[in-house]
DNA sequence: TCAAGTCAGTTCACTTTCAAGACTGATACA
DNA sequence: TGTATCAGTCTTGAAAGTGAACTGACTTGA
């Protein structure tokens, strides 16, 4: 299968990983929740060959998933920020994190922390269910295929 | 950067990412959260190029996210299961679907549902915060860099 | 006014990885 | 004996990535 193809595929996640599931996409994004939104920032903090790092970057604009913004004009320069599509990309980068933390950190436990503002407390993220806010895993999980006809607006 | 380095990292994505984060890796998880457990049926499912199929199974074996067990002698076969640290990367995935039926999902609705065994309806994923379970976006979270010394080890 | 610096790319010459399909070897089944 | 199954390996051309130098539109400082 060509990798164009898997935008193609009736699959969510297929479709995700069309856009992000290269090598380098997500470390970008990863910056970009860490406010780095300038060319060469990205370039130098992930020493991303540059070439790739403009396709990434138009790539992504082209998504939905950052906006090119201009920050000056003489001579025109852009920024690159996350639009709503991206920032809702959270939850991805925070589960990667934390998978990373639990099965990757050091004797000194993981590269760093994340604190929730309004509780005011070192968080971990945990993944629920929206209809009962349990956590949920891959065990708790059944697969549904819904009926053609039927929309699943309401989502319950 | 060479992709072997990003395993050496300080950062938890980067070191997920040395493991996850090439283009097939995750799809060939997705599958085996679907129960795809053999050679075969990954690479007809997939359509991915054999040599690169038996690459990454056995990268995903020797990060220790999949095990092979045997399934049969004479002749000996093997088959590809899911172990406890590959089960933790259920979020990952569920995220990645998650924002891909947000975003891609056509006029009928989600290519697939999710059915929450435990409260029997079909829901969404929340990331929540493990201390108050307030759903957590980027915004509400802040990074913070432990003091070397500090070993974060009850969390909060 | 001239040299040096900044930023956001582009170009080029390579190296690495991927895709597609044929092939292999152990065994079962008819 | 001939065909099928399974889990790979091998080969070859195509695509993508790498690193370093280069470009162009400015700004800054001497």
């Amino acid at each position: 299968m060509r990798w164009n193809d898997l935008s193609e595929e009736n699959c969510s996640l297929a479709r995700s990983l069309a856009i992000l599931g290269d090598r380098w996409t997500l470390l970008i994004l990863r910056d970009a929740f860490l406010r780095v939104r300038r060319f060469e920032d990205f370039q130098t903090r992930l020493g991303i060959a540059r070439r790739v790092l403009t396709e990434r970057l138009s790539g992504l604009v082209e998504a939905g998933v950052l906006e090119k913004v201009a920050y000056q004009e003489r001579p025109l320069r852009h920024e690159y920020r996350l639009t709503k599509k991206g920032l809702d990309l959270y939850p991805v980068i925070l589960s990667l994190v934390h998978w990373g933390d639990t099965h990757y950190a050091g004797e000194d436990g993981p590269p760093v922390l994340h604190r929730h503002k309004s509780c005011g407390h070192v968080f971990e993220p945990v993944l629920t269910c929206s209809c009962c806010a349990e956590a949920v895993d891959a065990r708790a999980v059944e697969v549904v295929v819904p009926e053609p006809g039927k929309r699943p607006a309401g989502s319950n």
